[in-house]
DNA sequence: TGAAATGTTGGGGCG
DNA sequence: ACGCCCCAACATTTC
């Protein structure tokens, strides 16, 4: 252990102290130097335009914190192999430390990547995101689950509770002569204002998470079975973004959980809910193609109408629906959805429009914050009916009903539609019907179709599929 | 982590 | 008092 050879620690999906395997041992096994390296190129798909601006604002928080703890987080771009090649060069580096990444590309990359500094140096690598290397959790015939509770059932008999990093006390500085880029450089974001007001909309850094978690233990997880689905209550914990971009890690969740429930625990939904973002990165790892595959093959060629004048209605939140159209704003105006909401205006645009999973999919990579691969394209698959534990296909949500039912007195549509704000409950779900609410509503649209014919052809579709099954 | 269509039941109006 | 019908209300089946 020395200054002159440091420690390498390759930043990525993990901007956390905090239970943070790279980071922890090595500044145990040294001095550090931790590098960012922005390579969207080599992405399994470019990050989109909301993961962007809430990246730009996580990694000035974790440099932040990096520095009070005494050292420096570099910045670069351009090919990650030539980056570090480069920097073990000019550092004399022993070792090279990262938390691994598990989406197909990258995942092949990490293995090349590896293997090449293997020859010239240590590296060392952990599983710090997950509750379990995927690959690791198989059924008893050893092939992968697809199903999710016996997965979750094996995932929880398996996950070491007690696997928690320690906060590294202090790291040493390595080389305070190292400069590759400012973070400005990595051009992350624009000066748009919509930009702005996402990045300004939340506070990203990691000591934002753990007040997101504790006060959500404290306050909202008792409730969490019922308020989870009223999107206009905060019953959800919001903590995706940070899950997404590691400020947060699931076993420090799941550390804080115990200590609240300490015999409970083991029934929570919140937890679960973790749990399906473990399984959607697992069925990833196992099946790498479903990024634009269909994972139940029948659906290859199902007959989506792919109307572009259907796309942007939803995409804007035009679609006569106040519901969805009051999602499609909220995700717009703020890059995040209520959960509740994701899965109407999802259901929405694959069903009544019979538009394909992956436009929506698409769409929902480039505006949300939370823009996770695995996550994003698994919940996408479900609600179409083509994925994994999937909803049955003629499993068609009506979106006047989920309304009356999830938002009854019209607080969240009154919300984020402002031309909706003078109804009453009763007219706020479905309003502009021929009817004189007219001059109450402005210019907000009549629905683009209708659901109970939508419905219809959307089942007709379906049989196609059937057909094609036998 | 649906909703619509269809079936069943039972109370009450009414001839 | 009785049978008949209507139709909520609930249950089951189907998509």
């Amino acid at each position: 252990m020395n200054l002159a050879s440091p420690n390498i620690v390759w930043i990525r999906n993990d901007l956390r102290l905090n239970d943070n395997p790279a980071l922890y041992h090595a500044a145990k096994q040294g001095s550090v130097i931790p590098v960012f390296i922005w390579a969207p190129h080599e992405e399994d798909k470019s990050p989109g335009a909301a993961t962007k601006v809430w990246l730009n604002a996580s990694l000035r928080s974790f440099q932040k914190d990096l520095h009070k703890l005494g050292v420096r987080l570099l910045f670069a771009k351009g090919n990650s192999l030539d980056v570090l090649k480069d920097l073990i060069n000019r550092s004399n580096a022993e070792a090279v430390f990262w938390n691994e990444r598990y989406e197909p590309k990258i995942h092949k990359r990490d293995q090349q990547i590896k293997n090449e500094l293997l020859s010239i140096l240590d590296v060392q690598t952990f599983n710090g995101n997950y509750f379990l290397s995927p690959g690791t959790v198989k059924n008893s015939s050893g092939s992968p689950f697809k199903v999710f509770t016996p997965f979750w059932k094996n995932c929880l008999s398996k996950v070491d509770v007690n696997k928690i990093t320690p906060k590294p006390k202090l790291l040493r500085s390595a080389n305070d002569k190292l400069v590759y880029n400012s973070l400005e450089d990595l051009n992350l974001t624009g000066k748009a204002k919509w930009e702005e007001k996402i990045a300004l909309s939340w506070n990203q850094g990691e000591a934002a998470s753990h007040k997101i978690l504790t006060s959500f233990l404290r306050k909202s997880h008792d409730d969490y079975n019922v308020n989870r689905n009223l999107p206009s209550l905060n019953g959800t914990s919001t903590l995706s973004p940070y899950l997404r971009f590691g400020q947060i890690s699931p076993n420090y969740i799941l550390h804080k959980l115990r200590a609240s429930l300490p015999r409970t625990w083991k029934n929570s939904q919140f937890l679960a809910e973790i749990g399906w973002r473990e399984f959607s990165c697992h069925l990833l790892f196992h099946y790498p193609e479903i990024i634009t595959e269909p994972l139940r093959k029948e659906f290859k060629n199902f007959p989506w109408l792919n109307n572009k004048k259907h796309l942007s209605c939803w995409t804007k939140g035009l679609t006569g629906y106040p519901f969805v159209d009051a999602g499609m704003r909220q995700l717009w105006q703020t890059g995040w959805m209520h959960n509740r909401v994701r899965m109407v205006v999802a259901s929405f645009l694959v069903k009544d429009l019979l538009i394909d999973w992956r436009k929506g999919a698409e769409w929902f990579w480039d505006t949300l914050v939370d823009a996770d691969l695995a996550s994003n394209t698994l919940g996408w698959q479900w609600v179409a009916g083509c994925g994994a534990d999937a909803a049955p296909y003629f499993r068609v949500f009506n979106p006047v009903l989920q309304s009356r039912k999830f938002d009854a007195n019209g607080k969240y549509i009154k919300k984020w539609i402002n031309q909706l704000s003078k109804l009453n409950s009763s007219e706020v779900h479905l309003p502009n019907q021929e009817n004189e609410l007219f001059d109450k509503t402005g210019d907000y649209p009549n629905p683009i179709v209708n659901h109970s014919e939508a419905r219809i052809n959307a089942l007709a579709a379906y049989e196609t599929v059937r057909g094609s099954q036998r």
